[in-house]
DNA sequence: TCATGTAACACTCAAATGTATGCTATAGTC
DNA sequence: GACTATAGCATACATTTGAGTGTTACATGA
């Protein structure tokens, strides 16, 4: 059989490596073989040894479908926040049951396990560049520092804001000059957690035309 | 050996799986086993069977570490993005070769595997919501609709702007008064992708009180 | 008590898959 | 031309890994 030029079936290989990689869907060597189009297993191992003595590559010795991406490792560990339709009264663990959906989050440090996210109702916080319709995503956790951004209860509605202790009181601010701030006494007011991350989708919708 | 509770191991086995799946590392038998701390193979395939019989994974048959999350899962549908740390003048696959990590990213619709990640530099985008130092997630595409915002070259510098089509030209409006819009022939632009989400991470800064 | 279902074990087999040996051919370099 | 490096093929071998057979033990309900 021909030879292709120099280098080009290469990066055809490593290109679809690394898609099914990220994927989520390994490839074995004869993946590899047939998708490229050799008649040799041998082929396709040839290429994936350079690209791995390139360090483009890293190969797990011995492990099927045991090549990776370098720099991509171990500490990709990715857990699934539950979207909360809305946060009820009672406690959050019953809305966590029946979330709308999961966000997949990149986690980083230890506390993983209490991880929500909400939907941003309101323009009060657009001067932190969190708009209607963002999804927050939250740790729990009973207490914040100031400047933090949070997810309060005051009374039956659950807020996002900045959290600005006043004392005994605590300031819960919005971020846009159009809102008051909500003042309250701090044994009023229920930590529900801190925003750790902001994500907005805009798949299908533009910025309309000015 | 004892046993334990009814349902409470086959919850740890779907856990592990779903962890490994998430992060691109789809599990063996053996090693769900010996996470477990199973002492037979067949124990560990025997929950994993349960699970695809009661529809909560999904079993290839014969293929090494072929086990998956049903398409009605969480995070069944989740890619990793590489995070860029810069665009190079060249081709894009270059800078995709040394990312600075990866995100993963909940894949809506098929075309997912064109996915990168890019941090914003610059305040231009301020108005539509993109800070400094926030990641936007890009899907190649070589053109954009009007007021998509897109990652686009003109010239040496990649830039995130809205996508405005004017004529033979091309607007690449900054959404930002503080900035003027880049206005270039058609043939000069290149669409390097479209922005379908926007992160901010704000793990350990808070809001600077005011 | 007996039947039934789940959890777990030890062992075996076979297919999938990584690894190795040896060979051919083209292109470029000295 | 001789030498070297790259691209590719065919085949075989060894390990990894999924799949199968049979057994033990502990609950639970008829």
């Amino acid at each position: 059989m021909g030879r292709t030029p120099a280098g080009e079936t290469r990066e055809k290989v490593l290109a679809f490596v690394r898609d099914r990689l990220l994927s989520g869907q390994p490839p074995t060597v004869r993946e590899v073989q047939e998708a490229l189009g050799f008649r040799a297993v041998r082929t396709a191992r040839q290429h994936l040894e350079r690209l791995v003595e390139d360090g483009r590559l890293v190969a797990g010795r011995g492990r099927a479908r045991g090549y990776r991406l370098p720099g991509s490792a171990p500490g990709a560990r990715t857990v699934l926040a539950p979207v909360l339709g809305r946060v009820p009264a009672g406690a959050l663990d019953e809305a966590v049951e029946d979330p709308d959906g999961y966000l997949p989050v990149a986690a980083r440090g230890a506390a993983d396990g209490g991880l929500f996210a909400l939907r941003v109702r309101g323009e009060s916080m657009t001067g932190a560049g969190i708009l209607p319709g963002d999804l927050v995503i939250v740790r729990r956790q009973p207490a914040a520092a100031n400047g933090d951004v949070v997810v309060a209860r005051a009374g039956d509605e659950a807020t996002v804001k900045t959290f600005r202790p006043r004392g005994r009181q605590v300031e819960l601010r919005p971020e846009n000059p159009a809102f008051e701030p909500i003042v309250l006494d701090a044994g009023d007011v229920v930590i529900l957690g801190k925003v750790i991350e902001v994500r907005r989708i805009l798949d299908g919708r533009g910025v309309p035309d000015a």
